[in-house]
Formats: C-alpha cells, sequence, structure tokens
RNA sequence: GGUCCGGUAGCUCAGUUGGAUAGAGCAGCAGCCUUCUAAGCUGCGGGUCAGGCGUUCGAAUCGCCUCCGGAUCACCA
C-alpha cells in the first residue's frame, strides 16, 4: 500500500534529517483533502514532530518533503501548507495501478483461506413469528459480513439457529388443534410462517379473553393465570412433547414444516443462505450435559428447589438461571449446548453472533460461564450487536401489530422499483421476465442499501409513510452508476483490447480522484470486515459512484480524441464497474446491466 | 437504581488509530438533456457536533461531570 510506503519513507526521512528513529504509529498519513487537492494526493501531519524537529512546521514539512523525494521514486512533488505535507504520487504509480487491475475481475477481493472457519450465526427465527422488518435487518447484516469475511481471506461458515421447541410454539399448535379446522397452508393459500404466526396470535388472543371471563368473576389477575386452562394445556403440551409423545411429535413436526417451506421462500428472496442450520430441539440435551458438568466442576450450584444456578457477583453480573426446578432448560443452557455443537463441528477460530442489543447481557454470560468451564475457543465468541429498527411511533411489537412484514416490504418496494422503472420508460425493448428481474433487483437493493448503510450498532428509523428513496445516497443510484457504464462498455467493446496506459498529458483531477478510490477498494474490504460494518462497504461505494458521476459528466469517454485519454478512462471505467459490481455483492446486492 | 449503547444541518445518516475550513442524501431554491443512460450533474441556503470542565501543538473523536433517549438487569426466548 502507497500510505505504508509513505509512512516507511517518512520514519526513514525524519531518522536522517533529525537523527531520531520515531514509530511509525506517530506519523498519520491520510488522503490529502479536496481543498490542497492541488498539491498532492496524500498528506503526512508533521506536527507530532516538531518536538524532534524543532523547526517550525513549515520547515520541518519541507525537509522532509526534500528527502522523501529523493529515497521516494511514487513521490513526484510536493507542497506545504502549515504543518500538513501534501505529496503529489506519480503519474506513472497510477497507470501503472489501472494497467494491471483495469481487467481483473477480482480485484481487492483475497482468495478463501482454508485455516479454522469463522461461524457466523445470523437470522435465527422463532418459528411463531414471520420474519419482519428487524429480521431483515439481522439476515441482511449477518450475511454481508460473512461475505465480507470471506472477501478478507476468511474461511467462513453461515449457520442459523432455529429456535423451534418451546412452550411459545406449543401455544401455536394448541391454537391451531382448537380451532384450527384442519386449515393447511394449501387449503387457505396462506404461507405457512404466516398461518402458523396467525395461531400464535389467536392463542394470545383467546388466553386474554379467557383472563377477561376468570377475572370478571371475581378473580385476581394471579388467580386467573393460575385457572386458565389454556396456558395449562400448552405447559401439558410441552412435557407430552419432551416425553415425545406421537401425536404431539407429529403436529409439531407438520406445523415447523409449514413454517420452514414459508421461511426458505423468505430467505431465497432475501438472497441469504447458510452453510449448516441447527435446531434448538437437537441442541438443548447437549446444554444440560454442559450444566451438569458444571456442577461436578463446583461452578454451578443447586437451590433447594433443584433450580440451578451460577453466580456470577465477582464479575459484576447478578446470579443466572441455567436450569428451571422442574429440570427443564432455559435459553442460556441451550446456546451453551449449541455453543459447543458448533465447537465440536467446525474447530472454529472463532464465532461470531449476530444478535440484536437487547441481548448484550445474555452474550456476556454465555462468554463468561463457557469460559469458567474452561473451554478456550469461548475468548473467541464475539457478539455483533446491532441496533433496533424503530418505527415513528417506537418499537415495532407483534404483539401491538405494529411489525412491517418482510414480505409485504419486498413487495412494495418491488412494485415502487416497477413504476419508477416504467416512468422513466428507458427499458421498453426488455421482454417482461427481464423486466420483472430488473424490477426485484431494484427494489430490493433499495431496501438492502437502506439498511447496510447505517452502522450496525446504531438504532435505526423506518418510516412506513415515507417510501424509501432510490435517488440520491440509496441502492439505485450505485446500481443506476454500474449500469451506465456498461453501456459505456458495450460501445467501446473495440478499444477495450487497448490495454496499455500511457499518458503524455497530466492526469485530470477528476480521473485522479477516481484512481485513488478505486486504489482504497482491497483496504476497505479489509476495514469492513475487520469492524463487522457493512456500512463502511456501503458508504465508499457511495462515494465511488459518486465520483464515478461527475467523471463521467466532466469528461468524455468514447469521444475522447486522444486515444491513450480514451484507454485509461475505458479502463477506469471498466474497473469501477467490477469495483462496484463485487462491493455490492459483499452487500447482498444485485446490479442490473442496464437500468 | 446498577450496567451497556446512543445524542452531528428541518429530516435520515457519514465522519478510519485525535489532524487542515465537520460532510453526504432528502426536503427547499436556481440552473443543465439535438452530445457516452437526467435513477444523473452544477450552484445556493442550512451547524454552539446535547451542555460544561479537562488532557493535547491540535478534540465531533480521549477522560470526568450533567442533561436527554434507548436497551437490559425474568424459573420468556
Amino acid at each position: 500500500m502507497i500510505v505504508d510506503l509513505i509512512s516507511s519513507a517518512a520514519v526513514n526521512a525524519v531518522t536522517k534529517i533529525f537523527g531520531v528513529k520515531v514509530p511509525p504509529a506517530q506519523l498519520v498519513v491520510q488522503r490529502t483533502i479536496p481543498a490542497f487537492r492541488n498539491q498532492g494526493d496524500y498528506s503526512l501531519v508533521v506536527f507530532p514532530l516538531l518536538k524532534i524537529s524543532r523547526k517550525s512546521p513549515e520547515e520541518t514539512a519541507r525537509l522532509i518533503g526534500d528527502e522523501m523525494l529523493r529515497i521516494l521514486p511514487q513521490v513526484e512533488s510536493f507542497g506545504v501548507v502549515k504543518g500538513y505535507l501534501n505529496l503529489r504520487i506519480a503519474k506513472s504509480f497510477w497507470e501503472a495501478f489501472v494497467e494491471e487491475n483495469f481487467s481483473d475481475a477480482v480485484f481487492g477481493l483475497s482468495p478463501v483461506q482454508s485455516g479454522d472457519p469463522v461461524v457466523v450465526e445470523y437470522s435465527s427465527p422463532n418459528t411463531n413469528k414471520p420474519l419482519h422488518l428487524g429480521h431483515i435487518r439481522n439476515n441482511l447484516l449477518g450475511y454481508s459480513v460473512a461475505e465480507l469475511l470471506k472477501a478478507s481471506g476468511k474461511n467462513v461458515k453461515k449457520v442459523n439457529l432455529v429456535n423451534d421447541r418451546g412452550i411459545h410454539i406449543c401455544k401455536s399448535m394448541l391454537a391451531w388443534k382448537l380451532s384450527g379446522k384442519n386449515e393447511t397452508p394449501e387449503s387457505t393459500g396462506k404461507k405457512g410462517d404466516k398461518l402458523v404466526g396467525d395461531y400464535y396470535v389467536l392463542f394470545d388472543k383467546l388466553y386474554k379473553s379467557e383472563l377477561q371471563a376468570l377475572k370478571a368473576s371475581g378473580k385476581t389477575d394471579d388467580e386467573a393465570a393460575g385457572a386458565s386452562t389454556l396456558m395449562l394445556q400448552a405447559r401439558e403440551m410441552l412435557l407430552k412433547w419432551e416425553a415425545r409423545d406421537e401425536e404431539t411429535l407429529s403436529l409439531w413436526q407438520t406445523m415447523n414444516g409449514w413454517v420452514y417451506e414459508g421461511f426458505d421462500v423468505t430467505y431465497r428472496r432475501l438472497g441469504v443462505d447458510f452453510d449448516k442450520i441447527y435446531y434448538e430441539s437437537q441442541t438443548y440435551l447437549l446444554g444440560k450435559e454442559i450444566v451438569e458438568e458444571g456442577l461436578q466442576k463446583g461452578l454451578l450450584f443447586r437451590k433447594e428447589d433443584n433450580s440451578v444456578w451460577i453466580d456470577l457477583a465477582a464479575e459484576g453480573l447478578d446470579e443466572k438461571l441455567l436450569l428451571r426446578s422442574d429440570g427443564t432448560s432455559v435459553y442460556m443452557t441451550q446456546d451453551l449446548g449449541t455453543a459447543q455443537l458448533r465447537a465440536n463441528d467446525f474447530a472454529p477460530e472463532s464465532l461470531v453472533y449476530v444478535v440484536g442489543n437487547e441481548q448484550n447481557y445474555h452474550f456476556d454470560v454465555l462468554k463468561l460461564i463457557l469460559q469458567k468451564l474452561g473451554r478456550p475457543w469461548a475468548d473467541h465468541i464475539y457478539h455483533l450487536s446491532y441496533g433496533m429498527v424503530e418505527l415513528p411511533e417506537g418499537k415495532m411489537k407483534s404483539r401491538e401489530g405494529t411489525v412491517v412484514d418482510a414480505d409485504d416490504l419486498m413487495d412494495g418496494m418491488i412494485a415502487t422499483a416497477r413504476t419508477m422503472t416504467e416512468e422513466l420508460g428507458k427499458i421498453a425493448d426488455l421482454d417482461s421476465a427481464e423486466a420483472m428481474e430488473l424490477y426485484r433487483m431494484v427494489g430490493l437493493g433499495a431496501l438492502k442499501y437502506f439498511i447496510l448503510k447505517v452502522d450496525p450498532k446504531k438504532n435505526m428509523l423506518f418510516n412506513p409513510a415515507e417510501s424509501i428513496d432510490f435517488n440520491g445516497n440509496t441502492g439505485p443510484f450505485i446500481q443506476y452508476t454500474y449500469a451506465r457504464i456498461k453501456s459505456v462498455l458495450r460501445k467501446a467493446v473495440l478499444d477495450l483490447n487497448d490495454s496499455k496506459v500511457q499518458l503524455v498529458s497530466d492526469i485530470h483531477p477528476k480521473e485522479s480522484d477516481l484512481i485513488l478510490s478505486l486504489y482504497e477498494f482491497p483496504a476497505t474490504v479489509k476495514q469492513a470486515a475487520a469492524d463487522y460494518s457493512p456500512s463502511i462497504m456501503a458508504n465508499y461505494l457511495f462515494e465511488l459512484a459518486r465520483e464515478y458521476n461527475t467523471f463521467y459528466h466532466e469528461l468524455s469517454i468514447l469521444k475522447e480524441e486522444d486515444p491513450a485519454k480514451r484507454s485509461l478512462r475505458l479502463n477506469i471505467s471498466r474497473l469501477t464497474s467490477s469495483v462496484i459490481k463485487n462491493g455490492m455483492a459483499l452487500l447482498g446486492i444485485e446490479v442490473p446491466e442496464r437500468m
């Protein structure tokens, strides 16, 4: 990297001039701000060196600049503003960069390594609840982070953990049994996950009216809850399930099967996938074994009522329950089992959990328990904690019907993309299948970009009343830029073989801005992966597209007379297109050849 | 109350390990299609970076305090 070259050359220069070897960390090299781009491309901040040089900032910068010019052939000239040494990188360096990479279809992407895998868990749905906007954020983040890690050279395994058992699942089963009239996805035409979700809601409704009736007959809240026959039946059903009762298991399998079919449809549309799917019904028993192990090691303790706990007061946390008094497992028990299973399955380098920030405490505890149990891999558990998606009136609540359904939202985005595209009327010659494909790409591109451009750890706002934009800092803007480049490239087939880039004249500022940005793509991939932050990639791509558009507007490409310039611009265009395509793919966003 | 995370333009958001005059988009106003795709480009207006104190040559960024918002502290998941 040129930044590293500059940095180490500066260290040598300082050593030579002032006789002091400074740590490279003290030297800040950054892209020159637009106001001084006439002086250089990268800037060295010399303020930290004043104590050593004991000269004015300008004088210090000049001395270092002179020496840099001598020892670093990539530096062509320099300028000084206050304590900033602005270095102009030689034209030949950029020419060589473009020439080397313009046709590299995987520029900036590292080949996947075969080392120990990074296991990324995301999605993790509850089979009672159809996917909503919050899940969309989770899925997009998880998918994108996994792709970014791959692109930075990691061996990545994407896994999903399905929350398929427990009292809540019994509730929807019970409601269906009591008043389902044998409805199926086929008989109703409903998506399986929606059908089951409806029964979950129905249970809640029936339960509430039962409570109402009990309270009307003079019972207190607690008494009513205790007397509820519905809740009693749900508990009985859970016991039957744990006892492997055939009829219960069969209903459970049938209804979960409907849900999985429904989820698959949504996952496919979202474009996310998994290498392995775990089910809590298959991990909770292992969790119980781990609790047993903890008891034997004296790490956990049993209360008089038979419940099992861990005391984390020394770590500043509370006592935490690991097994109920009736011996059944809780959330934490299952997650212990799941983590162990994953460690057994993959011998992973690290375990990444994409889970909302409401569970920060849970993951602190999970990691701590596993560490105390002596699992060395527990040190490499990382909770990628992301913020909630809020509506103008606050958090989404399934109970209050304020959730934004994932399928509905995607339908809406695609419909808007269609309206918009038809109004613009540029693709009248596409057949209907191609057109539908374009609407899908653009609609989903807008949605995905809207979500991924925000820093994961921050809460974000979604206002259903204002539709997601298609202009400005949006997915479609970047897709449009791609389609625009491809249009130029289609018309330039012959010129593209001309791969030699040798300019007689200077590089235009718009060209060098763009090249500079392209040059930074590989580092951006690494940065985004290291920070688990797709938003870094999203914002980079927006800047790149914006720079391309100003470049496109100010300079002609195909009509440029000078063949060397034409060739350079075409090659820059081609490289920009592949960076956009590859970068967007890391966000799970497709780009159209035309739009 | 304890712990954690936020607070940047009217709105939605960027802002790398502290670096130059804090940036985009939307909304508003004014321009640009007989010329490679106008989902674009150019310009204008818009800021006490919640507030205060401190560290530093230099603070939106680091530390302390205060205010505001959110999450969490369940024999729910």
